[in-house]
RNA sequence: GGUGCUAUCGUCUAGUGGUUAGGACACCAGGUUUUCAUCCUGGUAACCGGAGUUCGAUUCUCCGUAGCACUACCA
């Protein structure tokens, strides 16, 4: 017997990796890795309506885009396969065959047409809705005898009638629930597939799960888990029922409202950091102050007992804060191959082999100029895709209203003088000593010695610059530029302010 | 309707039988040689309600209220 924690992550086939999901698989990654155990994938696919060709690996290249990997799982290996429930047809049967011989499970021939109507008559008189029970006492004979004309059936677990059952969270403590609100529910399928609560059962027990980690949303169906434990003789792992995570509205996370599925949070340029770090602290918080934390970090500080009880909403505001903050630690080197695809995207650049061309004109641009462009943009992004609206006046010529150079209550002929003015202080830069530093220098030396302020000169040259009223400072951006098209924007500036 | 879970600033949360109830996001104000952003400093803001236990409850118990989940041959 395995005495090490083994957790796993059991997702059915959606086709995407929703982020409660991410969030449940981060709890069962930092739970194996704090604890020193395995952390395992198996697709419960027994909905034959639901199947999405290709969900594992589709979930797969989400989780590998995270740098979070199983240690097993289908097409990873591990003692324990199939990973995949469709293929474990054979361990179902099995089981479900020794508990009807333990007569702790039943045949069941009521069509779902009559199991409808029984529903809705129950609803109708105000009952609670639930199986009569009717095929549980059948004798041994009529069963045969139904099954030998072909009637189809599904198979029942036997609920005790009376008492009490309690289990036991890990987090919520002891939970009791009266015998009379159980339900003989559906083990097996008319179609042969078991259900989710079989399944589940049977594949932790077979994987030796330790930890179950699952949503609060299986609270209700609990008791029915561990009676089943206990029908066949198992004993139960430690079940963890985590708190659910809502929408800003306080309901259900949905894939209509968008903003669910991990991979179009990747898409957007949300870093595989924001989105462990941020899911990670959806119903857990660190016990020191500090909530900026590693995928490492975290797993070296979760314990279970520290997992929350209250749902968490999704605050898409903390999300933003945190991934500029991650967007903000990145060298300028990591940031441009992470941003190139997105500047593609907004038609801004071409990649050509090794290096780039300006979409807009056509010409080059050296990978240390784009550089450069990014740079700018760095402290001012939320996430990836916002890089091209925040450097495009840098590709292209922009466009502004003349009204945008006004400094306060200064006129346009002040504006042009003071134009004109930095033109000139810039023009005797040689292009060679061209940075940010030169250009500040000079220009904020001759605006000293003229006694004037920084705004009537400063203002009118970023704008003429920029085309923004909110932008990166004019001197970085006339680095960023080169001295020949600061100068052509300057004169673009001014030619527009003589008219 | 039934069953269950949950309840601290707007949001995520820490915390305690006696605390100035702490932090983070957001927000506001000031500063950081022009704007925006960043950064720094400061600030506004919370224990759902009612009983009970207790010298004392935000904390423990009960009731209520609200929110949510489940109530399928879906997971």
């Amino acid at each position: 017997m395995n005495t090490s924690v083994r957790v796993r992550f059991a997702p059915s086939p959606t086709g995407y990796l929703h982020v409660g999901g991410l969030r449940m698989a981060l709890f069962d990654f930092f739970i194996a890795r704090h604890y020193g155990g395995q952390c395992i994938f198996r697709l419960e696919d027994t909905d034959k309506k639901r199947q999405i060709a290709g969900a594992a690996e589709k979930l797969y290249e989400v989780f590998a885009a995270l740098d979070l990997h199983f240690d097993e799982g289908p097409g990873l290996g591990g003692n324990f396969g199939p990973y995949v429930q469709s293929e474990r047809q054979v361990i179902y049967d099995q089981y479900i065959k020794e508990l009807l011989a333990k007569n702790e499970a039943y045949y069941c021939f009521c069509s779902a047409e009559k199991l409808t109507s029984l529903r809705e008559e129950q609803n109708a008189n105000k009952l609670p809705p639930r199986y009569n029970r009717a095929c549980r006492d059948l004798s041994h004979e009529e069963v045969e005898a139904k099954i030998a004309t072909g009637e189809t059936y599904t198979i029942r677990q036997k609920m005790p009638l009376s008492g009490e059952v309690v289990v036991h969270d890990e987090i919520h403590g002891d939970i009791s629930f009266k015998a009379e609100n159980l339900e003989d529910h559906v083990l097996i399928k008319s179609d042969g597939m078991p259900t989710y609560q079989f399944a589940n059962v049977v594949d932790d027990h077979l994987m030796e799960i330790t930890h179950i980690v699952r949503g609060d949303e299986w609270i209700s169906s609990f008791p029915k888990n561990i009676l089943l434990y206990q029908a066949f003789g198992w004993s139960a792992p430690k079940y963890i029922h985590a708190p659910l995570i809502l929408n800003k509205e306080g309901g259900k996370l949905s894939k209509r409202q968008g903003d669910v599925s991990v991979e179009d949070f990747l898409a957007k340029g949300y870093l595989k950091e924001t989105m462990i770090n941020f899911c990670g602290l959806l119903g857990w918080h660190p016990k020191g102050e500090e909530e900026i934390l590693t995928f490492e970090q975290i797993c070296e500080q979760f314990k279970i007992e520290d997992i929350g009880t209250s749902p968490a909403i999704f605050d898409l505001e903390k999300l933003d804060y945190l991934n500029g903050y991650y967007l903000r630690q990145l060298d300028h080197e990591q940031l441009l191959k992470l941003v190139v695809p997105y500047l593609v995207e907004a038609k801004l650049i071409e990649v050509v082999g090794q290096g780039y061309i300006n979409n807009q004109t056509g010409e080059a641009l050296l990978p240390s100029k784009l550089k450069l462009y990014v740079a700018l943009a760095q402290d001012r992004m939320k996430k990836l895709s916002d890089i091209g609206e925040l450097t495009e006046f840098l590709f292209i010529k922009p466009h502004y209203d003349l009204e945008l150079l006004k400094w306060k209550q200064f006129s346009y002929e002040d504006i042009k003088t003071n134009l004109k003015d930095i033109y000139q202080v810039l023009e005797n830069i040689p292009a060679a000593e061209w940075t940010k530093h030169s250009t500040s220098d000079a220009c904020l030396g001759h605006i000293k010695n003229l006694g004037k302020t920084n705004g009537e000169y400063l203002w009118p040259l970023r704008v003429a610059l920029t085309g923004h009223k909110a932008s990166p400072g004019p001197f970085e951006v006339a680095e960023a530029l080169d001295k020949d098209q600061t100068l052509v924007r300057l004169r673009f500036a001014i030619e527009k302010l003589g008219k």
